[in-house]
DNA sequence: CCCCCCCC
């Protein structure tokens, strides 16, 4: 082979539209080659000509390779073996050897100099002038079908349209067997579901292949998917198959099935699920020794480092000298085999049985072959099982199936494995099988209790892993691991996002996660996808029906099956599937999920999540079960400021303001959001601003009205941002409770009568940028004193970007004046929608790209007032969420109801009110000159209940100055 | 396989 194969992994698309125009250069270099001109399977052509040979690389290898920046050739003289580097390309994706591809070796006499200055000449002709090196060699060379190919032969053995070195993962031989070599095992179907009916109306199907030691679940398509095709459970038949590489995992694509026997009663031997999640993770790293011992037990064991090409095991049979007396032909002859196996004499029992030719129901006492009636212990079975597994020509000491190396084929491990367990019942074999399969049961049943197919089933890897029943024992979901091969939780939903769609490189998608959480209180997400449109299995597909209609081509037919196969069953169906069914406080039973390592950054503090595909299985559970609705890990609110951005939180505490909900329009994607503001307090004594979005600012349960009477929240899942020290928002999993029926709640609520109410709540979200959540308490000539010093200093920021804020807390100020039209300010004035930022200003007046009026606008103010304290006055602006708090009354009903003496009145209420406040200066530049615009962004009215405990406070902060500038002096 | 979570 050229070079590292995993290193010519491509995307479908890349190498697929690649392939495409190398075959059409390929076209056209085979008419300019002589006849001496031969391929091998390996990619490189050879021009003969007498004793000498041109060797170059194929265009199929040079576009795999991609743009080649280097080529290293050997000296002139250099006497290579067969198989020997001959050269080495470099090209930007990969380092690629080039083996001496005539099997007596040969002598360079010659390199192609030329590439050492412009080694591309290799992609731009690489059947040509991108020749590599001469070789002088003995004997003679000519097209044999097998070492050395036709134009025709590589073209169409080969270099198959849709070739993506893709590798089939049915493990036959105990190794990955390439499907760029003919391969066309005989194998038992042992499942066959209907998977409903394509876009095209063509059926879909998935069949469960084994080979009587794993099996793997294959896709038939193309013609196999026409009515008359049958694939009837428990018949064997001679398969090709195809794969292609889907979203980065390997879908094994049944191309070609012809039955050689009638279904027999059961499935052969006890086959063993083969993943191509790990074969791929191994495949992955075709180089590095397989792994063992890794947890993953039997199904890692039985991977195996590719072996070169020309090991693979072919149509034409296994390698010489490598088959058993008493053997078997690989492929199209295991009926046979089974045949011998069953006609050779048993001790202690007769011979019939299971498979007998004609495939008729065994009768009342019939006994199974001695190879099946082994009384083994369910231990060493399974260590039998792992035996069987090991590397192909490896010895096994006791079995001479096992010295059988990949020449092997179906059933040649029948006599280590023993028969599955019966989906008909103990009694379909009768007599001692009967009790045998009894014992087996009984000592599976702690781990699998009803699963009718393996009989030695369980967690954790290892043995037997059947491929179609769930298993029944449900796991707590503290132990779900990565390894957990099998498993089903139960849990109830504790929330539900809604589907959301996303676009990556490989075409579109939707997804949508739930957490799960157990009768222990553990949780866990799960997240299902969609995959709409993905673009590069849609050109796969369309190759791959090339291939199987090489000798019948017909545009019109692969331009429908390319259109069709966007409907195909091997797009992921799960959130269509599940998004119906699966309600948030409901309990099911969730298994054939997959367990992956959490992602630190999105799912902070967990440790696993699972994703499931649309083959889990998921039921409802009615069985009463105490499962808690949410589980909160409340934290207090103080704790916050210390979180980082982006964690998640959980707390409980009260409602102490809420805006309307308003309008936003995202600055990135132009989107109108709706958008929600509250502040929650507990009894850390401090608060803080959260935000919810969309449907959940209407459906939250928390609005202006129903926080007037101060509700208590739970919130799970809030996001931590960091907007204004520290502010929370609201993201698909988070839930909010209103008053809940909760002892926590109970207690803030009880914290809230008793003195929250009092104004001492330190904000943590001050509004503002700079000043995070500890501004300075100041007064507001000392404010103003400050902020001339932060315009002096703030434009030297070596921060790109910084916002150039301050905040300040003010003490009892007095609300001094607000300015009414006329003044020398704007008053309420109102504006359409969310007026913050320029752009969206101008779309919500129906400026905006798409020209439509948006139907409705939310009034909101901007007022301008003064705030006076004993040092001074200051002029601050306040935006519609202080000033409808400090109004009393919304803007939009200012606008609408109420005539100019009823305003007058509003005002003269707000007037000379005392309040704590917190400001944010910005500096701001205004017509040439810089300037400092204060904006109201917080402040707790200072009324007559709360004046006491505002009293202790002012005092408190008069003691920590006296300690301050006279340690040793006296105190209020 | 997502991982965006928005605004002042």
């Amino acid at each position: 082979m050229l070079v590292v194969v995993g290193a010519l992994r491509q995307t479908a698309a890349s190498s697929v539209l690649g392939m495409r125009a190398a075959a059409a250069l390929r076209m056209r270099a085979y008419r300019s080659f002589a006849t001496t001109t031969v391929f091998t399977k390996s990619h490189e052509w050879i021009k003969v000509d007498g004793n000498n040979a041109t060797v170059g690389i194929t265009n199929y290898a040079q576009d795999q390779l991609g743009e080649i920046v280097y080529v290293d050739f050997p000296p002139i003289g250099t006497k290579l073996k067969g198989g020997d580097t001959m050269c080495t390309l470099e090209s930007v994706k990969a380092v690629g050897e080039v083996y001496c591809p005539l099997p007596k070796g040969g002598e360079v006499t010659e390199v192609n100099s030329a590439l050492e200055d412009s080694p591309s000449q290799v992609n731009e002709a690489a059947e040509g002038d991108g020749w590599l090196v001469k070789l002088n060699f003995e004997g003679e060379i000519q097209a044999d079908g097998d070492n050395f190919l036709t134009a025709e032969q590589y073209q169409e053995k080969v270099v198959v349209p849709g070739d993506l070195r893709f590798t089939v993962y049915i493990n036959v031989l105990g190794v990955l067997v390439d499907v760029t070599v003919g391969f066309h095992p005989t194998l038992q179907i042992t499942a066959v579901s209907a998977m409903g009916i394509a876009e095209n109306g063509v059926r879909r199907l998935r069949v469960v292949l084994s080979d009587g030691t794993h099996c793997s679940s294959a896709m038939p398509f193309g013609p196999l998917l026409q009515s008359n095709v049958q694939f009837r459970q428990f018949a064997l038949g001679r398969c090709t198959f195809a794969s292609a590489n889907v979203k980065g995992k390997h879908v094994v694509l049944l191309k070609e099935y012809e039955e050689v026997r009638p279904p027999l009663r059961d499935t052969i031997g006890n086959p063993t699920l083969y993943r191509p999640s790990s074969a791929v993770a191994n495949n992955a790293n075709h180089e590095n020794a397989p792994s063992h011992g890794n947890g993953m037990g039997q199904q890692n064991a039985a991977i195996h480092q590719n072996p070169p090409l020309h090991q693979y095991p072919t149509l034409d049979g296994p390698p010489q000298g490598k088959q058993q007396a008493g053997g078997y032909q690989y492929g199209g002859t295991v009926g046979t085999q089974y045949q011998q196996q069953q006609q050779q004499p048993h001790s202690g029992g007769s011979s019939s049985g299971l498979g007998s030719n004609n495939g008729s129901a065994a009768s009342s006492g019939r006994q199974l072959p001695t190879y099946m009636q082994q009384q083994q212990p369910l231990q060493q079975q399974q260590q039998n099982q792992h035996k069987v597994a090991g590397p192909p020509l490896r010895a096994h000491p006791t079995n001479p199936y096992q010295q059988q190396p990949i020449g092997g084929g179906m059933l040649a491990r029948q006599q280590s494995v023993t028969l599955g367990g019966n989906p008909q019942g103990p009694s379909a074999y009768g007599g001692s099988t009967g009790v045998q399969h009894q014992q087996q049961q009984q000592a599976a049943a702690s781990r699998q209790q009803q699963n009718p197919y393996g009989a030695g089933a369980h967690h954790g890897g290892g043995g037997p892993v059947s491929y179609r029943p769930v298993a029944n024992d449900i796991i707590p979901i503290s132990q779900l691991s990565v390894y957990s091969q099998k498993w089903t939780i139960k849990g109830r939903v504790s929330s539900k996002s809604d589907v959301r769609t996303f676009t990556n490189s490989r075409g579109e998608g939707q997804l949508f996660s739930i957490e799960i959480v157990d009768d222990q209180s553990a949780e866990i997400r799960a997240t299902f996808f969609n995959s709409l449109f993905p673009t590069s299995m849609y050109c796969v597909y369309h190759e791959l029906y090339l291939i199987i209609t090489a000798n019948n081509i017909d545009r019109d037919n692969k331009y429908k099956y390319t259109k069709a196969s966007k409907g195909s069953s091997f797009i992921e169906q799960a959130v269509t599937k599940f998004f119906p069914m699966i309600q948030q406080g409901r309990v099911y039973t969730f298994s054939k999920g997959q367990v992956k390592q959490a992602n630190a950054r999105f799912n902070p503090g967990a440790t696993y999540e699972l994703t499931f595909n649309d083959d889990a299985i998921i039921e409802e559970s009615t069985d009463s079960v105490e499962i808690p609705r949410i589980v909160y890990k409340i934290s207090k609110i103080a704790t916050i400021q210390d979180r980082n951005p982006d964690e998640f939180v959980d707390l409980c505490g009260i409602v102490t303001h809420c805006s309307p909900v308003s309008m936003v329009t995202i600055r990135n994607s132009g989107n109108e959001r709706a958008r929600r503001n509250f502040t929650i307090a507990d009894d850390s004594g401090c608060s803080i601003e959260m935000t919810v979005w969309g449907d959940m600012a209407q459906n939250c349960g928390v609005d202006e009205n129903r926080a007037q009477y101060h509700p208590v929240v739970m919130i799970k899942n809030a996001r931590i941002g960091s907007y204004g020290g520290r502010s929370l928002s609201a993201v698909g999993n988070t839930r909010i409770e209103v008053d809940p029926d909760d002892s926590r709640a109970f207690e803030v609520k009880n914290w809230w009568m008793q003195t929250g109410q009092g104004g001492a709540v330190q904000a943590l979200s001050t509004g503002g940028g700079g000043g995070g959540g500890n501004a300075p308490v100041s007064v507001i000539e000392v404010m103003r004193m400050d902020n001339n010093l932060f315009l002096a200093l703030s434009g030297q920021s070596d921060v790109p970007n910084a916002r150039p804020v301050n905040t300040h807390t003010l003490q009892r100020a007095t609300v001094s004046q607000i300015f009414k039209t006329g003044d020398r300010a704007r008053n309420i004035s109102q504006e359409l929608g969310d007026t913050y930022a320029d752009e969206s200003s101008k779309s919500q007046q129906g400026l905006g790209i798409d020209g439509h009026q948006n139907q409705q606008c939310m009034p909101r103010y901007i007022i301008n007032l003064k705030l006076a304290d004993m040092s001074g006055e200051v002029l601050v602006r306040a935006f519609d969420e202080q000033a409808q708090a400090l109004l009393g009354v919304s803007a939009q009903e200012m606008m609408q109801n109420m005539g100019e003496e009823d305003i007058e009145q509003v005002i003269i209420r707000a007037q000379f009110k005392k309040i704590n406040a917190r400001v944010r200066s910005k500096k701001e530049v205004y017509t040439d000159e810089e300037r400092v615009n204060v904006s109201l962004t917080d402040f707790t009215a200072i009324t007559d209940q709360n004046l006491q405990q505002d009293a202790q406070q002012m005092m408190q902060l008069i003691n920590t100055y006296l300690q301050k500038v006279d340690p040793n002096g006296s105190r209020i």
